[in-house]
DNA sequence: TGAGTATATAAGTATATACTGATATGCTAT
DNA sequence: ATAGCATATCAGTATATACTTATATACTCA
């Protein structure tokens, strides 16, 4: 039996379409997919400044698609699994191809944040 | 058995998402799903300019997630299903309520074209 | 406490976008 | 041919967006 998507009001998921449509943050979100990030790592991968990254963020924060956890000095960013908008965002990325090899060069570089 | 999703280079997903990521051209390609439809019926459904509607519809094409069907005068427009965005599209249209009672509207008001 | 690091916000700018009105093009039918 | 309708394109404008630099805030650690 097919399960019927779960339905998104016809504004909020162009809102979030737009979001999404920006390389920049399409890539930050494929990414979150499977890490979590903070924003100086961010800031290394995309090669554009602190300030930029800082406001990608923050619209991305602002319709609860991704959710912050400060640790220490640090903070993390990670997808927001509690949005009603989780299934769509995941099954639009399953289009996207894996960024992972761009953290594998953070990790080579030694610029990879972890603090357990 | 999970099948997996083909993937889409991320300049060329992101187009996508930012072409759909406007509440006019989600609506349209969200009636394209179940309907042909004509320039001048999405004029009466949107109450935006002709100039407008074309520009949009334009968009759609030039990545062809539409493609265009003459018939006498009037042009038809209908999802590409030929596209390799098309698998993408139909996911997020499931996300999308139906906007089947704007086409039912334009019935009602003797408004909607259809040529055999 | 104060220096150093991480992140957020403010202000400004260049470009992109969505729209309008005017005009061009293409088809139909008299 | 030419009038009439449908659609496309052009030119201009107002707003949105993505970025930068400068500055503010928050935390850590000596």
């Amino acid at each position: 039996m097919e399960v019927k998507a779960k339905e998104i009001e016809i504004e909020k998921a162009s809102m979030v379409l737009k979001l999404l449509g920006d390389k920049t943050r399409l890539s930050m979100m494929k990414l979150l997919e499977k890490n979590e990030c903070c924003v100086c790592e961010f800031v290394e991968i995309f090669s554009i400044s602190q300030s930029a990254i800082s406001q990608h963020l923050r619209k991305l924060r602002d319709v609860g698609l991704v959710k912050e956890n400060r640790k220490g000095q640090w903070i993390f960013y990670s997808l927001n699994k509690n949005s009603e908008l989780y299934e769509l965002v995941l099954n639009i990325l399953e289009f996207i191809p894996s960024q992972e090899d761009r953290i594998k060069k953070l990790e080579i570089q030694g610029l990879r944040i972890s603090c357990q």
